[in-house]
DNA sequence: AATGCGGGGTG
DNA sequence: CACCCAGCATT
């Protein structure tokens, strides 16, 4: 698997099995893969649900509906582009496939950053600048170590070997340095912070916050909606009514006082919904009820829709959610 | 910028 | 057994 003369065919089915998956996992299903599917020709004209066969197990199945795409495109136009920018315009290609097929395949000298050069650069470098922030400044070094080694020459060999390091010694937790080549250039290691590296931003840490909102049906399959004030968070977007959200829980009966039509009615718990919105967590608790016939409502409580109408409405994705918890919940419930 | 997409490995 | 992993497409 040296230098310049690996096939673009394999070498683009087997970066794409490796997208996010180990190489062991990989393995039999590549195989089998060229044993099936010999030429990219073969792919593009075998029907989709064999390939789709051929990768079940694997998961990411988009990247098997990507592949079959690809293969159609790579054989309309004549064969593999043979730069980066021309393999990245095709389907399930994103930068990093890009640059390992034509490093691997074509010898072009560019360096792909995947997940393991990005954790041997930043250790070697002991770059200590969180990730995905840092990326640029990986990929520049991951260059740099490149015009360092014996390998800089062939493209091929430099990634090929990264990937190795990275998968067998340099790995994440708990990395082998007394098994490492590169043990006593290696920043990191020098300063023993090695296993911190690549940090990573922290998560920002969302406040979470709660809020419960109420389903409530007739006999006559109508519900009770409410839109949003236009300004605002989801503003104008239509909601089934609830409680303000806030940061700690509400305890039921609390909730219970906010319902529509007031708390006197069989209210149960059908679910709870998390949507994450940028600057917080919302905790949904969604709560059903059945009643014969609707409440007469304040204009301020909202209005009444058949439920089938709802998804007509400017129902936000929250929502969606929201509702679709309630009805299922409906749904299973014995018709009292 | 954040999320979903699968299955396998790890602590 | 909950958590973690980290390319690409989509939103």
């Amino acid at each position: 698997m040296s230098g310049q003369t690996a096939d673009p065919y394999h070498v683009w089915i087997s970066e794409i099995m490796l997208q996010q998956t180990t190489v062991t996992a990989v393995v039999p299903y590549y195989h089998a893969f060229l044993m099936r599917f010999p030429t990219v020709e073969r792919l593009a004209a075998a029907p989709l649900d064999d390939v789709l066969a051929a990768w079940a197990g694997l998961g990411y199945y988009s990247r098997a509906r990507n592949l079959y795409r690809c293969a159609g495109d790579i054989v309309r136009r004549g064969g593999f582009p043979r730069d980066v920018e021309g393999l990245q315009s095709l389907p399930g290609i994103g930068p990093y496939t890009a640059s390992a097929i034509a490093a691997i395949a074509f010898g072009v000298p560019v360096v792909p950053v995947d997940g393991n050069v990005e954790r041997i650069v930043a250790r070697v470098f002991a770059i200590e600048e969180p990730l995905p922030g840092a990326r640029r400044k990986l990929g520049r070094e991951a260059l740099r170590l490149n015009g360092e080694t014996e390998a800089r020459n062939r493209p091929s060999d430099f990634a090929q070997a990264l990937f190795d390091l990275g998968a067998t010694v340099c790995v994440p937790r708990t990395p082998q340095c007394l098994l490492c080549p590169w043990v006593v250039s290696c920043a990191a290691h020098k300063a023993g912070i090695q296993a911190q590296l690549p940090a990573k931003t922290p998560k920002a840490a969302r406040p979470e916050r709660h809020g419960v909102h109420f389903l409530l049906v007739d006999e006559a399959g109508q519900i009770v909606l409410r839109r949003r004030p236009d300004k605002g968070l989801l503003g104008g977007t239509v909601e089934l009514p609830g409680t303000p959200w806030r940061d700690a829980p509400w305890p039921l009966p609390e909730a219970f006082e906010l319902a529509p039509g007031g708390p006197r009615h069989p209210w149960r718990v059908a679910g709870t919904v998390r949507h994450v919105f940028s600057h917080f967590a919302l905790m949904v608790t969604v709560c059903v009820a059945r009643v014969r016939t609707m409440p007469n409502l304040l204009p301020e409580e909202g209005f009444v829709v058949p439920a089938v109408q709802a998804e007509g409405l400017a129902l936000s994705s929250l929502m969606r959610k929201c509702l679709g918890t309630g009805l299922e919940a409906l749904g299973n419930e014995p018709t009292a």
